[in-house]
RNA sequence: GCGCCGUUGGUCCAGUGGUAGGACAUUGGCUUCCCAAGCCAAUAGCCCGGGUUCAAUUCCCGGACGGCGCACCA
């Protein structure tokens, strides 16, 4: 046995999710449905502060802008970005032994069809029968089974009937590409610019796992960091002493372990090859720390060859150990122009960027202006390729306009013929021309945080067993800047006013605007639980010497250290200690 | 999607062919001057559909959901 419960023996954090109001099933009373989950008071509220966290960090603190685009999106995004194809998997089911396998990889594999994933299922059929393609795992004949296509798009209609199909996004990504040519208008056309987005996202995943790991509906924050490749480079001095644990592609297919290096030698040895991608190892290893994760369960982990996505040439992923597993919660990818390129091949807009020069340049061009009036009779219907070509060629620097004379000929390939062009026809000269500065295609780094999946990570993370007078405890050791609630407020004992007066202190926090929750059922003890259990770092109980001289008790989670402080001093005893503040410096200790 | 196992108050479990029991939690009361105490009481449950049966929470079939393994994870 290997599961959470060897290290929580008293709590499982799947349990105290579902008790406390963190995230459960959703739809249950409907039987449930797989991958979808809600999260309850306490888990909505963590949530959002990590994203708030993660917005300081990757957008306030970087002066980068975020946008907001809508989950449903037109077909045609995803024939550019390129998940109509590549989400749409052919899976054939072996009838003996149930194995699924993916119909266009065995064609692949056993013929010399180099990309069946193009063709239409029926077709694939035909291969295999053809072919007399067996099951891998088995051996039994393949012939005559059905292929299936999933898509792991989820498809709706938009409007009314059948008119236009779109897809829920399955990454938020494509919705700052696509609006790409006003976000760099909104930029003034000035390179680099970051453009942010927190939303969900949707998969229809085949197996959803895990709780809150592999789940259908789930929550993206992404930075799209456009920058100029030739001239852009990252601010690496600002984190070039962070250490970051890396795991690298090498020492995974050796027998290597995780290497600690810091930021500037991870770039210096060529570990991290993109100084991009390293910047944002440095940058993000802060972040997680300050939301809670442990840095013990933390590595970053190369992506193998042949793991790479077919845009990536370096991909990082920020993984933690959850239940002695290792999952992936970030993913940095320098994604190069393939982004912008694809949609700037399928789409009506303008994905460049026009970089002007410090100074213009003025450079020589070879031109030609072919006589229309000649290549037209002579040549037909293919005047217009000629033509076409003998731009390029001279572009291109063909050595035939070298010292040409006006009874030359040309000799030109266009539309698969060779043709001769009267060189008198061409009107071949060199023109000096002013360029003020060039378009060019951005690349694209791109962090991609899970935010599900660092809910699920902190929480795991922050789940703490430990023995206080002698009786097991469970609670979550979670920053103060994260937990749902920063502070519980309690009587003593519900009567002789402290109760009143306790209620009173509870709104006077939240003015201060405080995260405060009242209390006053069952013993003081059990009260305090009841917030550990939930994170909340701090309490404070009103008893019988408050309503003498106005000081309350203030209790810390972790330690269960008391002191005793006067009310007055509460608000800003406990804002301070919320952003790491000394609980000794506030007042005496209790007992 | 396949295979194995499972599904009983809010949670974790026990149990049964004649509709169920515990622990913890929750609520009310008594007690209690700071860490899940004690006492009394209350609330609350057999995943769904079909079949077999006089009778199904229990047995059978199917489904949903969950765990694990395989596959999948652009």
């Amino acid at each position: 046995m290997s599961d959470a419960s060897d290290e929580h023996p008293e709590t499982d954090l799947m349990e105290l999710a579902k008790r406390r109001g963190f995230f459960f099933q959703a739809s249950e009373a409907y039987g449930g449905v797989a991958g979808f989950y809600t999260y309850g008071p306490e888990g909505a509220t963590l949530k959002q502060q990590v994203e708030d966290a993660w917005r300081d960090r990757f957008v306030t603190r970087e002066g980068h802008m975020e946008i907001d685009a809508p989950t449903v999106m037109p077909e045609p995004v995803f024939e550019a970005s390129g998940h109509l194809d590549t989400f749409d998997d052919m899976i054939v089911e072996c009838p003996s032994c149930g194995e699924s396998h993916r119909a266009d990889h065995l064609v692949e594999d056993a013929t010399d069809v180099a990309d069946a994933e193009a063709l239409p299922t029926e077709q694939v059929e035909a291969l295999i029968v053809d072919h007399g393609l067996d099951c891998p795992a088995c051996g039994e004949p393949l012939a005559g089974v059905d292929v299936t296509d999933f898509n792991l798009m989820f498809e709706t209609a938009i409007g009314p009937g059948s008119s236009q199909a779109g897809y829920l996004r399955p990454e938020t990504a494509q919705g700052i590409f696509v609006e790409f040519s006003r976000l760099k208008e909104y930029a003034r056309n000035q390179l680099p610019f970051g453009v942010a987005q927190i939303g969900r996202a949707y998969r229809n995943e085949i197996s959803p796992r895990r709780g809150l790991v592999r789940v259908r509906e789930f929550t993206q924050a992404e930075l799209e960091h456009f920058v100029d490749p030739e001239t852009d480079e990252p601010p690496l001095e600002r984190v070039a002493d962070v250490e970051l644990p890396l795991y690298s592609a090498d020492a995974q297919q050796g027998d290597g372990d995780i290497e600690t290096l810091t930021v500037a030698e991870a770039v210096d040895e060529n570990v991290v090859t993109s100084d991009w991608v390293a910047f944002y190892l440095g940058l993000a290893r802060s972040f997680y720390e300050r939301i809670g994760v442990d840095m013990e369960r933390f590595r970053y982990r190369q992506h193998l060859p042949g793991e790479l996505a077919h845009y990536a040439s370096d991909c990082w992923d920020a993984e933690a150990e959850v239940d002695g597993n290792w999952i992936e919660i970030t993913g940095f990818a320098y994604r190069g122009d393939y982004d912008l390129s694809k949609h700037a091949k399928y789409a009506d807009a303008d994905f460049t960027v026009f970089q002007q020069y410090d100074d213009p340049v003025t450079v020589e061009r070879a031109v030609v202006d072919p006589d229309m009036s000649v290549l037209g009779p002579e040549f037909g219907s293919a005047a217009g390729d000629i033509a076409a070509e003998l731009d390029r060629m001279a572009a291109a620097g063909d050595e035939q306009f070298e010292n040409l004379s006006d009874d030359d000929v040309i000799r030109v390939e266009a539309n698969g013929t060779a043709w001769g062009v009267p060189a008198d026809a061409v009107d071949y000269h060199v023109e000096e021309v002013t360029e003020a500065g060039e378009h060019v295609t951005p690349h694209v780094v791109e962090p991609s945080f899970g935010v599900d999946r660092l809910v699920y990570t902190v929480l795991d993370h922050a789940l703490e067993t430990d023995e206080v007078d002698g009786e097991t405890r469970s609670y979550l050791g979670l920053p103060a800047e994260v937990a749902p609630t920063t502070v519980g407020v309690f009587p003593l004992m519900s009567k002789d006013g402290m109760d009143d007066r306790a209620r009173d202190l509870a709104g006077t926090l939240r003015q201060a605007g405080l995260s405060a929750t009242y209390d006053d059922s069952g013993a003081i003890g059990r009260r305090y639980r009841r917030q550990d259990e939930v994170g909340t770092p701090y309490g404070v109980t009103v008893d019988y010497e408050t309503l003498e001289n106005d000081t309350v008790t203030l209790r810390d989670r972790d330690s269960t250290d008391q002191i005793r402080l006067s009310v007055e001093d509460l608000p800003a005893a406990i804002t301070a200690l919320r952003t790491g503040g000394d609980l000794a410096d506030w007042g005496d200790p209790v007992e």
